[in-house]
DNA sequence: TTAATTGTATTATAAATATGATACAATTTT
DNA sequence: AAAATTGTATCATATTTATAATACAATTAA
């Protein structure tokens, strides 16, 4: 941690963003049950942003089930509830029915897709 | 025209939704130098916004060089000095590279993008 | 020529986001 | 017990986005 830049151009609300990454962290494997998050303060410090910010998207990942925050303690990871492989799954096609939407609209075909897939995934 | 929706709960921006969804009708060829956009209060009735939400991405767009805005006459598209393959290859390649790197920080492999693709590019 | 259409400009208001400063409450460390 | 750490809460301010209401300027249509 922290493995993701904050985009201070993007519409994309920076909390989101923050949101966005520790999920990542916790789909990918990186985080898992009983780690703790960096405190709000140290975190904002480190992606230099007012801790305000933070707290906010901690406080959406504690909503949303994915760590509690503990007042003294810190913020833990804990997803027990919450049924990561589906979870995942559907981000990722998500994810891929958004890219093949925009590119197609693009004007691409679906054949130009797969070369630019086949170039990109094969010189790994 | 008017083929796109607009995301009323996404963080991008309306005005932006509108730009990005009029340079996809030229780039794809939909739109070309000399037809006429609708004017700023029809396309703002269609879209229930505001007519200043569509001005600023007219403004915009003008800025960018993809149409010319004349006062009394309309909005026209004219992109002359751009050129639209290289842009449209630079916007496809950018929005592959987004897809992938999200695809890969949620822990998808490289074949668990292509067997995706497979499936969803050939059961067209 | 007159009326209608169209782009441009201004002013006011509201909501969401982000910062900054400060204080308080619960837990942990010393 | 006292100090440090950590989450929570509040208040003020600024920026961006979007709406609303008007008015004005240039072109087009009647």
């Amino acid at each position: 941690m922290f493995r993701y830049n904050i985009n201070f151009s993007s519409p994309v609300p920076i909390y989101q963003q923050i949101i966005l990454a520790i999920k990542l962290e916790i789909l990918s494997g990186r985080l898992k049950t009983g780690d703790q998050l960096p405190p709000i303060r140290e975190l904002a410090k480190i992606l230099k942003l007012n801790p305000n910010t933070v707290a906010k998207a901690y406080y959406n990942l504690e909503g949303e089930g994915f760590i509690e925050s503990k007042r003294g303690s810190g913020n833990w990871v804990n997803y027990k509830n919450i049924k990561l492989g589906s979870l995942r799954k559907g981000m990722l096609e998500d994810e891929f029915r958004n890219f093949l939407e925009r590119a197609l609209s693009l004007g691409a075909t679906r054949e130009d897709i797969k070369k630019l897939i086949e170039k990109d995934l094969t010189h790994d």
